[in-house]
RNA sequence: GCGCGGUUAGCUCAGAUGGUUAGAGCGCAGCAUUGACAUUGCUGAGGUCACAGGUUCGAUUCCUGUAUCGCGCACCA
């Protein structure tokens, strides 16, 4: 036994003891920043880039599991390819998260003083989530560091800093002039409890069980689920087809006896009904229904509100006026029933749309908002996709068709490809108006009739901007080029964009990603990332969503201080496969805090029969194989990680470690190491010694505490495993 | 309704571009060991790879259909 052996080594493998001190020295060594690397020789100053934005969290509270898994995967390929020596950048940063973040602290306020925003004012509003904001910022950040994120905190970015700010308005400005921005009065989702609009990616459907209902309207049965819209219906909807309604003209008027007395209606012919469903016949409420406005539309058809923006009925429903929608319902049936206009009602069960954040039932509105045209053409001066060349024309549709549909953006897995391209083909003008206060504010002022957008406000007295703020997705799609200091044209942009690869989940591959692709292709006339990489949702051992409300949720920091970062990030990895939910339990983490200090154990060994003599000594011939096995291993696990099957590789390294090498390597060299012939037991202590390294560089993009950890206390090791290139064979 | 994915050991999941005995972790049974190991090692039991057709010399793998679970989108007023 080697009496020089580290003092570390005597006891079992303790992660929280050395976990903080590693990442203090990863991070003061300055070698995060690509730039410093190759100002030590570390990384060739033409090497290719490798890029990852990290997707940012929202400053809404702390981490969790899936943000682990986010961070691990990313870390593992930044890792990977800073080892192998790319100019390798991963960028951090946070988002506001407008909505989310407001939300909740309304709710708090609410719950505490019991105030609404609008007894606030928004100015002392912004004041409370700014400062929340900064909190959450620093626990994330803070999160992030027990994990082993190796980003570059010297280029950390803001959805909502003062460079975003300037991006997000230059794009604004260029798409007003480019008439992309349009305002105007359209159908938009209202949330009744958020005050505010939002996007129909932002909708959750739940189901509900309600009452269907024929009334006779005229010579005609109208079925429908919402009788308290019905004020305003002027015009019936028949299918052009429909045998039942032939002897009818389009455009025929007449009157008929309804809710509050007799209304002209007119008879409208159009291929949107469904014959089969109710009688076939429909009134419509251009105001509050998608389908009706566009009907309205189509005819030129009037359109009347009948429900405000608190879900209360207005005026022009007489009698019921002032009441809530649900509470008008039954006492218009029981109206139309006096009025022997009730024919029958059925049992029914249809999904009523709510707002994600807010839980508020959503009411189409026409409102006057702010809308990005998807399909209106415009001129792309400069374009590097494929299918759209240079000053061509073309459309925010078509850019994010061309980008994925031409192979140069790279969906994994890539069955999601077709998720995506049935997400474009029903894709209206993006709503990106919001009502609520924390967020960008509209770039765009007003003095009485004379509009002004620009980045900054305009000269003279008496403009006042916008009041409302942007869709919080609006900022997140510039994401990938606003960090790297857009609108300016910095050496980052041409070095590090466009980025190799955006990881995150399949749930924001509409709110998100597709905005990306829209936004770079439009300001710069490229993509964004080349490949996508999903990851599954991260589950409980049950297969339950983790949630707050089920208390089933694992703080990242609890598992880092109960098994150590190595465990949990290895323990999301394997087992799992990109775009499949997985399912993490204690149990599974456990096992590979056990194998961390498998890995320590092996390293006691090793490092207590290795003497200095064996440094040169030459391999034995068995030896030599048994190297020439492990290179072909490595191969393997390169090969695989370079294909992102990062569960194939963990699993490979894992289990050359613990059965290949500690259980069959180890256990045969014993006898060899006690050999009498000393090129043997020399040899066979070099060997030890180097797959022993060998084997913990190409773990440390998965484990890298436990490695680095064990790294410097190899003899004639120096600098960062970290550094270290991976080993090629 | 349309689309996508899953169905493999008791549990949780990998995997095979079709080819002898289909893998891992956990769990289970037996044996061994106090060791490099807050243990670990060895051995073992356990699988018609959802079901039915088809293609093929050969299918768990490819194709079609069925069942079932999950997800996404669209929604019928």
């Amino acid at each position: 036994m080697n009496p020089d052996i580290p003092e570390k080594f005597l006891k079992p493998y303790n992660p929280v003891e050395e976990e903080s001190s590693i990442y203090k020295q990863w991070e003061e060594s300055g070698y995060f920043t690509p730039e410093n690397m190759i100002k030590d020789g570390l990384t060739k100053p033409d090497a290719e880039p490798f890029t990852i934005i990290l997707p940012p969290p929202n400053v809404t509270g702390v981490l969790h599991m899936g943000h682990a898994m986010m961070l691990t995967v990313e870390d593992i390929l930044i890792r990977y390819k800073r080892m192998s020596g790319f100019r390798t950048l991963w960028l951090p940063g946070t988002d506001h998260a407008a909505i989310a973040t407001q939300s909740k602290v309304e709710k708090e306020i609410q719950k505490k003083e019991g105030k609404n925003r609008f007894d606030l004012g928004r100015e002392e509003l912004l004041k409370r989530v700014n400062a929340y904001a900064q909190q959450s910022h620093d626990t994330i950040v803070n999160q992030m560091k027990v994990m082993g994120a190796s980003c570059d905190w010297t280029r950390e970015a803001f959805t909502l800093d003062e460079a975003r700010t300037k991006a997000v308005r230059t794009v604004f400005k260029k798409m007003y002039d480019d008439g992309i921005i349009y305002r105007g009065h359209r159908i938009v989702n209202w949330d009744t409890k958020g005050q505010t609009t939002i996007s129909d990616d932002e909708i959750v459907y739940e189901e509900e069980k309600t009452k269907f209902y024929y009334f006779k309207y005229g010579p005609f049965v109208i079925g429908t689920a919402r009788p308290e819209t019905k004020f305003g219906d002027k015009y019936v909807v028949v299918h052009p087809e429909d045998e039942r309604y032939a002897q009818y003209e389009h455009g025929q008027k007449m009157t008929v006896e309804w809710i509050n007395g007799p209304i002209e209606t007119t008879v409208i012919k159009d291929g949107m009904i469904d014959k089969e469903f109710g009688t076939g016949a429909m009134t419509i409420t251009p105001w509050h229904s998608v389908a009706d406005f566009e009907v309205a539309q189509k005819y030129n058809l009037d359109k009347e509100q009948i429900i405000d923006k608190y879900g209360k009925l207005l005026p022009i429903a007489g009698d019921f006026a002032g009441m809530k929608i649900k509470d008008a319902r039954e006492k218009i049936v029981e109206r139309l029933k006096e009025k022997g206009l009730f024919v029958k009602e059925e049992d029914y069960v249809h999904n009523i749309a709510t707002a994600e954040r807010t839980g508020g039932v959503i009411e189409p509105q026409v409102m006057l908002q702010w809308f990005i045209d998807v399909n209106k053409p415009f001129t792309l001066e400069h374009s590097t996709i494929d299918t759209i060349p240079s000053g061509s024309e073309t459309t925010l549709k078509e850019i994010m068709r061309a980008s994925v549909g031409t192979g140069q953006i790279n969906i994994i897995p890539d069955y999601f490809t077709k998720t995506y391209f049935h997400w474009i083909d029903n894709l209206r003008d993006w709503c990106i108006s919001r009502q609520i206060w924390y967020g960008h504010r509209i770039p765009v002022w007003y003095k009485g009739d004379e509009i002004y957008s620009g980045v900054d406000a305009p000269e003279g007295e008496g403009w006042e901007q916008d009041e409302d703020t942007l869709d919080t997705w609006f900022s997140s799609g510039m994401w990938t080029f606003s960090t790297l200091g857009w609108p300016e044209q910095t050496e980052d942009l041409k070095i590090y964009h466009p980025t190799s690869v955006l990881e995150t989940g399949p749930d924001i591959l509409f709110f998100w990603i597709a905005r990306m692709i829209l936004m770079t292709g439009y300001a710069l006339g490229d993509i964004p990332f080349s490949t996508i990489y999903l990851h599954g949702l991260v589950r409980d051992a049950k297969g339950q969503k983790m949630s707050k409300s089920l208390g089933n949720a694992m703080d990242p920091l609890d598992i880092a201080a109960k098994y150590g970062t190595d465990a949990g990030r290895i323990a999301l990895i394997v087992g799992t496969t990109p775009g499949t939910d997985s399912k993490i339990s204690e149990e599974k983490i456990k096992g590979y805090k056990l194998f961390a200090n498998k890995l320590w154990n092996v390293a006691r060994f090793v490092l207590s029969n290795n003497t200095a003599a064996s440094i040169d000594a030459p391999y034995t011939e068995a030896d030599q194989a048994v190297l020439n096995e492990w290179n072909v291993t490595v191969a393997s696990i390169t090969k695989d990680i370079d294909d992102y099957k990062l569960h194939v590789a963990a699993e490979s390294i894992y289990h050359f470690i613990w059965d290949t090498f500690a259980n069959g390597i180890l256990e045969d060299s014993k006898p060899l190491l006690a050999s009498e012939d000393m090129t043997i037991a020399l040899s066979r202590q070099r060997l030890l010694l180097a797959l022993l390294t060998e084997s913990i560089t190409v773990l440390h993009p998965f484990m890298p505490f436990v490695t680095e950890c064990i790294w410097q206390q190899l003899p004639a090791t120096e600098g960062l495993l970290m550094t270290r290139p991976w080993p090629t064979s």
